[in-house]
DNA sequence: CAAATTAAAACAATCGTTTGCGCTTTGCCA
DNA sequence: TGGCAAAGCGCAAACGATTGTTTTAATTTG
C-alpha cells in the first residue's frame, strides 16, 4: 500500500547498474552508454521518478526557498507584494516561505530564526513599524544568508533596500492641495521610528517654505497607525484655533479612519477638509468620499525589486566568495494618482 | 571569512569525540557521562550550534513545513485565513510555504507539483473558481501527502475538507430580507462550477416556498466575480420588469461592484434598493452606503480548523500507517451580521 | 583475582544524490 | 602481439544528523 516514492538506488537495484550510473544517466552524462541511458530514462519515466528536492537541498546546501518577513497580509500593499516576489521566485523555482510579523517585534525575531533554521537562501523583508534595532537580521549574514529590505526598510547604511521615494510623491501631492487654494495643511505620520515619516516632514517644510507658506508645528502629529491614534490625531488637528483644510496622512487605512472621524465630526470631505494619502489602494475606488489622491508606491514593483536584487546576490555569492560590498539602495519614484469622481 | 555554520562533526573534532557522542550529548542521553555532556553542550553554545534543517529533513523525510495553495492572497478573507494557517502551524513548528493560483487552474497544477517537488508534509488548499479535476491534488495522495481543504473545496466524497454551511446565513439572510418586507430579491451568484452557488439558490428557493412566495427564476444569476460581470448581472436584473428590491450576492467584493452599479443607475441604497453578501470584509465598515448585512464565514477559524485536521492526520499517518479512511467534512455555521449604520 | 556487570564512548549504517577517481573492457595502431 | 587510449561503468566519499550495535574501560561481585 505504501507507494514508496522511487529513488536512483531502487533503479538502479531493478537494471542491475550501480547508483551513479543511473544518475549520470539521467543527466545525460557522456561517458554513459546511449543503450544504458535509454534503459535508465525509460525506466525512471515508467516509475515517475522525482530526484527527491530534500536529498539534494541537503546535498547542495541550498534549500530553493527564499524566506519572506512582513508586518501582514491583509493590507493590500502587501498582499500585492507578495505577488512580486512570487513572480520572480517562480522564474527562478524557487518557493517562499512566508511570516507574518504582526507588527511585533519578538514574533519578527522569532520568524528571523525558524527562517535561519529553515536555511532559506535569502530573506525578503519588511520590518515592523517599531523595529529600530537590527541585530536578527544583520546577524544573517554572518550565516550567508542574504537579506533584502522593502518598503519599510531599515536607517542602515550597509544593507540592500528597495524603498518608495516618497520625495517627489509627497512634493507632488502638497503642490497639488496648495494649488487646490490649500494653506493649512495638516500631516498625520506613523510612529517616530518610521523613517518616511521625517522624510515627509521635510518634505513638507521644504515645499511650504518655497511657496512662502507659514509653517505651524502643531499641524503636524504622529500615530501608531492604529484607528484610535489616528482619532485622536483627527480630534487634536481638529482642535486647532485654526484647524487644517487638507490633511496628508501616512497611508490610506490611515486616511480612512480620519475621514471617518471628520464625518463623525460633521465635516464635509473634499469640502470643508481634503484629505491625501499614499498607497492607492484598490478600495478607494469603492468609497463615497475617496481621499482626493494617493501617492502610489507600486508595491508589486518595489517587491519584485526587491526579489531580484536577492537573487542577484545569491548568483554573485555561488561565483566569487569574496563579495564585494557595495549595498544596493534603490529608490522607486511614488507617483500622485489623483482620484476622479 | 565566510563563516561556515558549526556542525556536529566539528564540535566533535575539537572536543576529540565522535560525531554519535556530541549528537547524544546534546539531546541528553542517558549514556553519556556528566562531563562530556557539560562540555558538549557548552561548546555548542559558545559555537551557537543550531542542527541543521536541511539534513534532518531529508533524514526524516519530513520537511516539517506545510504547502497553502489559495486563490489569492488580496481577498481579505484568504489573507484572515492565512494567520489561522500560521498560527496552528507556529504551534506545531512547521513553515508555512504559499503559492496562489490567481484562480489560473494551470497555475494551480504547477504549484501543487512545486509543493510535491519540494516534499511539504502536507496541503492547505482553497480551490480555483473554475477547478473541476482534482487529480492534481488526489494524485498527491499516493505521495503520502495528505490534503485538507478549506472553504472552496471540491465535491468529493473522499477528500478532508472544512468549509462554510452558506445554508444557515444564506437562510438567515433570506429572513432577514422579507422581514424587512422584501419580496423580489435578486441572486448574484459565482461560477457555476462553484458548488456553492447551488447551495444558495436551494436555500433561497426553499426559503421563498415555505414563506410562500412565488419564485422567479430570472431573479438569479451567475456571474465569474469579475466587476465587467457583475455589471452585467446588475444590468440584467435591473432591466426586469418587476426589478429586485434586495440582491443577494455572493460575497462583498461582488456586492461592492453591484453597489457601485446601482449608484451609477441612481438608485438609492438601503432604500430603493438592498444588499446582503457574504464575507463581512472590515472595509465594509468605512462605505457610505455598506449592504445592509453580510453572512460571516470566519476564515480564520475554518482556516485553523483545516490546519488542525492537517496536523492530526500528519500525527495519525506517523503510528500507523493503515489509514482508516473517515474523511473529515467539517461545516461551518455562517452566521448573518447586520451592519448598523 | 578472575569473571561478570555496567557505564561511557566509538563504530557504522542510513537517508538520496552527486561527482572525482579508478577499474575493466574494448578496439586501434604500430 | 604488445601497448595504449578511450569508452563505459562501478566504487566510494560527501553533505549532517540519528540510532542500533559494538567496543573499550572501569567497576563490582563471587
Amino acid at each position: 500500500m505504501d507507494n514508496k516514492l522511487p529513488t536512483l538506488k531502487e533503479i538502479a537495484r531493478r537494471l542491475k547498474f550501480s547508483v551513479s550510473t543511473v544518475s549520470r544517466a539521467l543527466h545525460d552524462h557522456p561517458s554513459i552508454g546511449l543503450r544504458t541511458k535509454m534503459q535508465v530514462q525509460q525506466l525512471a519515466k515508467e516509475l515517475n521518478y522525482e530526484p527527491n528536492q530534500s536529498a539534494l537541498f541537503f546535498k547542495q546546501q541550498k534549500s530553493h526557498t527564499i524566506g519572506v518577513i512582513l508586518p501582514n497580509l491583509k493590507e493590500e500593499f502587501f498582499s500585492q507584494a507578495i505577488n512580486g516576489i512570487e513572480d520572480v521566485a517562480k522564474i527562478n523555482k524557487y518557493s517562499v516561505l512566508i511570516g507574518q510579523s504582526h507588527d511585533d517585534i519578538d514574533q519578527e525575531k522569532q520568524i528571523a530564526i525558524a527562517m535561519k533554521n529553515h536555511r532559506v537562501d535569502g530573506l525578503i523583508v519588511s520590518i515592523s513599524k517599531h523595529t529600530k534595532n537590527y541585530d536578527h537580521f544583520t546577524g544573517l549574514l554572518k550565516y550567508n544568508i542574504p537579506v533584502v529590505f522593502f518598503d519599510r526598510v531599515p536607517d542602515l547604511p550597509n544593507v540592500h533596500k528597495v524603498a518608495s521615494n516618497f520625495n517627489t510623491g509627497t512634493r507632488q501631492a502638497i503642490e497639488f492641495l496648495i494649488a487646490q487654494g490649500h494653506r493649512r495643511i495638516g500631516v498625520i505620520n506613523g510612529p517616530e521610528e518610521m523613517k518616511s515619516g521625517k522624510e515627509r516632514t521635510n518634505t513638507y517644510m521644504d515645499v511650504l517654505q518655497k511657496k512662502k507658506i507659514k509653517i505651524d508645528l502643531s499641524l503636524i502629529v504622529n500615530t501608531d497607525l492604529t484607528k484610535e491614534s489616528t482619532w485622536n490625531a483627527m480630534q487634536e488637528l481638529l482642535a486647532l484655533k485654526r484647524p487644517p483644510t487638507a490633511i496628508l496622512t501616512v497611508n490610506d487605512y490611515v486616511a480612512l479612519d480620519a475621514i471617518q472621524y471628520a464625518r463623525k465630526a460633521k465635516l464635509k470631505i473634499n469640502k470643508d477638509i481634503c484629505f491625501v494619502s499614499y498607497a492607492n489602494l484598490p478600495i478607494t475606488n469603492y468609497l463615497e468620499f475617496p481621499p482626493l489622491a494617493s501617492v502610489e508606491q507600486y508595491p508589486y514593483e518595489q517587491a519584485k525589486k526587491a526579489t531580484e536584487i536577492l537573487f542577484e546576490l545569491l548568483e554573485k555569492e555561488k561565483n566569487d566568495d569574496k563579495k564585494q560590498t557595495t549595498f544596493k539602495n534603490i529608490l522607486i519614484e511614488g507617483q500622485l494618482v489623483i482620484h476622479k469622481k
